[in-house]
RNA sequence: GCGCUUGUAGCUCAGCCGGAUAGAGCAUCGGCCUUCUAAGCCGAGGGUCGCAGGUUCGAGUCCUGCCAGGCGCGCCA
């Protein structure tokens, strides 16, 4: 990266001023230096001698000169200056700008990836929604966001491992498979009241349905053994949690050793539901992490015995608290309820412990916003249990919102009726919904506008990159057509040719692609990446319309067609990032 | 009430480690198809960067207060 080598002229020109003692040898200000908003300030400006100006002592104009006579000659550079109140402009020679063409077509797929991350290991977790029903549009944002960072520290090198963690044990299931055998009951014609708080997706009564089909009525309990006794639901003045409860214990102690095939039936159909829907969305992992296997495995008790051994646990009240106050959390927190269950956190605990153990670099999370109070918790387990919590990245991602025009789309998920992904999916396409999840901050609050992503007009921002990539690939059509041949050596040769303003700018925009691939990955945003993908078609919509590739003078011809290819490869290996199609025709 | 977070053009949003004249898309208005795909291009209008202070050579960016929105404050997951 060019950037990186006026980095390296720079702190060369700093060093020596420090060793001649022009500068305080103490300062430990990194030379900045970024791109030129305005071509008049050249390619790349530093505004170091700004910075530096106080602590040398020296008016900041002064201390650019200085600077500048001690930065080492480069051939890529042909003129350096001072500009405004101290910044010092870079120059670069036409070869360097040229030079990325044969770049691009030296390294094709691989151009934009490197391997700063190299040696490191990464695990990443998102989506892990409960296996409780299909994924909805909540669900689509993370996943799509998580495979994108995943996909970016990849190219940058990082070994990345992706999970996806099936909270298969814990009551919600449970309260999943008496919904799924309670609906079977009626499938065998038993009429019983349904629990207000069980899930009434329609799912359940095809997973009932299916359950019935295959088993007969194996699971059939007589209706007065399944309702006798049982406390009052809400509806009826009782308690939904209670209700709940008593219906689970009551499904398992008739169905006994069968419960677990309920429940497994429910499972497994449900957990295949999702897999096969970020499937086809584009959202694969390395590991489904199964919280009963970790449960089964001792590994709660065992990560529970370590915050003992570190006296961070007490009881009190007849439960079991972490002391994670002591890391910062606003209060202590249960790890064993009084009636002896486990909670949600104690078997996070564990499954942070596991991924601790296994050695990784970085543990990356992706939350959804409203998670973000349960932060302090876990990096405070992390530290109880002697791990180091700056190696723990807790992504968090707002909701999305849906509109259809103007109008919001509600969102219910206690009603069962939302919105799933695979609807989304089936009515927006798979590129539109990647993109759009991923063209805005993930850490802000967005507008899904289900209308615009639908539109197949110029008012979807999703076709404007891949119709720049169909162009490219038409004009070669086109080329052949009239029978012509490009010629690779010969564009490479007359690069220089390449010097209408419209052929900088694309330049400039191919140029800067591993330096916004390197920054998407590093700061974990892939609507850099986006954006930059924005910038580089309208760079090239403008290029085509003012400038004609098939043109006679078969030497510009040539170099012209070398700097689009270069400008399709870049767009083909950005939407492969995003998961996104290059469609070669639109 | 406490904690986290957001506030940038009519709308949706970018804005890099604090840098030079705050950008894009949509919407509005006006142009460009006998010539490589008009899912495109060119141009115009549109801003007290929520408000008020502070930090400094320099603040949309950092700090404080206020106003407004979102989220979180279970022996739920």
């Amino acid at each position: 990266m060019i950037k990186n080598r006026l980095i390296r002229l720079l702190e060369h020109a700093i060093a020596a001023l420090q060793a001649s003692g022009d500068l305080p040898s103490d300062s430990t200000l990194r030379p900045g230096i970024e791109r030129a908003r305005d071509a008049q300030h050249g390619d790349f400006a530093s505004s170091i001698a700004l910075s530096f100006a106080k602590a040398a002592k020296c008016p900041p104009r002064q201390l650019a000169e200085r600077i500048i006579q001690q930065l080492p000659g480069d051939p890529l550079v042909v003129k350096v200056e001072v500009a405004g109140p101290g910044f010092i402009n870079f120059f670069l020679a036409p070869d360097a700008h040229t030079a990325v063409v044969r770049t691009i077509h030296e390294e094709g797929p691989l151009f934009g990836r490197s391997r700063i991350g190299a040696g490191q290991k990464v695990q990443i977790e998102f989506v892990s929604a409960n296996p409780t029903g299909p994924l909805h549009v909540g669900h689509g944002r993370g996943a799509v966001y998580g495979s994108v960072v995943a996909s970016l520290l990849q190219a940058c090198g990082f070994e990345v491992h992706r999970e996806y963690y099936v909270n298969d044990a814990g009551r919600q299931m449970d309260i999943l498979a008496t919904s799924v055998w309670l609906r079977y009951l009626e499938e065998c014609g038993d009429v019983l009241p349904f629990p207000s708080n069980g899930y009434r997706g329609e799912y359940i009564r095809t997973i009932a349905w299916d359950l019935h089909h295959t088993a007969g009525d194996r699971y059939r309990r007589p209706a007065t053994d399944v309702l006798q006794g049982l406390p009052s639901d809400e509806p009826d003045g009782g308690d939904k949690e209670l209700y709940i409860d008593a219906m689970i214990d009551r499904a398992k102690s008739l169905l006994g050793n069968d419960y677990r095939l309920v429940f497994d039936a429910g499972l497994t159909s449900i957990l295949q539901d999702i897999r096969d829907d970020l499937d086809e969305f584009g959202v694969t992992y390395e590991e489904w992490f199964s919280e009963r296997r970790l449960a089964d495995s001792g590994a709660v008790e065992d990560a529970l015995g370590v915050l003992r051994e570190a006296g961070l646990l007490y009881q009190q009240h007849g439960a079991t608290w972490f002391a994670s106050t002591r890391f910062g959390d606003e209060k202590d927190r249960v790890v064993v309820r009084e009636n002896g269950q486990i909670t949600y956190f104690a078997s996070d605990i564990a499954y942070h412990w596991h991924k601790l153990q296994r050695g990784y670099d970085q543990i990356i999370n992706v939350w959804g916003a409203d998670h973000h109070g349960y932060v302090p918790r876990v990096k405070g387990a992390i530290q109880g249990l002697g791990g180091d919590a700056s190696r723990l990245h807790v992504l968090l991602v707002q909701f999305a919102v849906l509109y259809r025009g103007d109008e919001k789309v509600q969102m219910s998920t206690r009603s069962g009726e939302f919105i799933t992904l695979r609807q989304l999916r089936g009515e927006v396409g798979r590129d539109a919904a990647r993109f759009f999840y991923v063209m805005r901050r993930s850490d802000q609050h967005m507008d899904f506008d289900l209308k615009l992503a639908t539109s197949k007009s110029n008012e979807n921002p999703v076709y404007y990159v891949q119709y720049a990539h169909a162009r490219i690939c038409s004009v070669f059509r086109q080329l052949d057509e009239k029978g012509w041949a490009r010629n690779l050596r010969q564009g490479m040769d007359h690069l220089k040719r390449l010097g209408e303003s419209h052929e900088a700018a694309v330049l400039s925009s191919l140029s800067r692609y591993p330096e916004v691939v390197e920054s998407a990955a590093l700061s974990y945003e892939p609507h850099q990446l986006v954006q930059y993908l924005r910038q580089l078609a309208s760079d090239f919509h403008t290029y085509y319309n003012a400038c004609p590739f098939l043109i006679d003078d078969h030497e510009l011809r040539d170099a012209r067609l070398n700097l689009i290819d270069a400008v399709r490869q870049v767009i083909a290996n950005g939407l492969d990032l995003l998961g996104l199609s290059a469609p070669e025709a639109m």
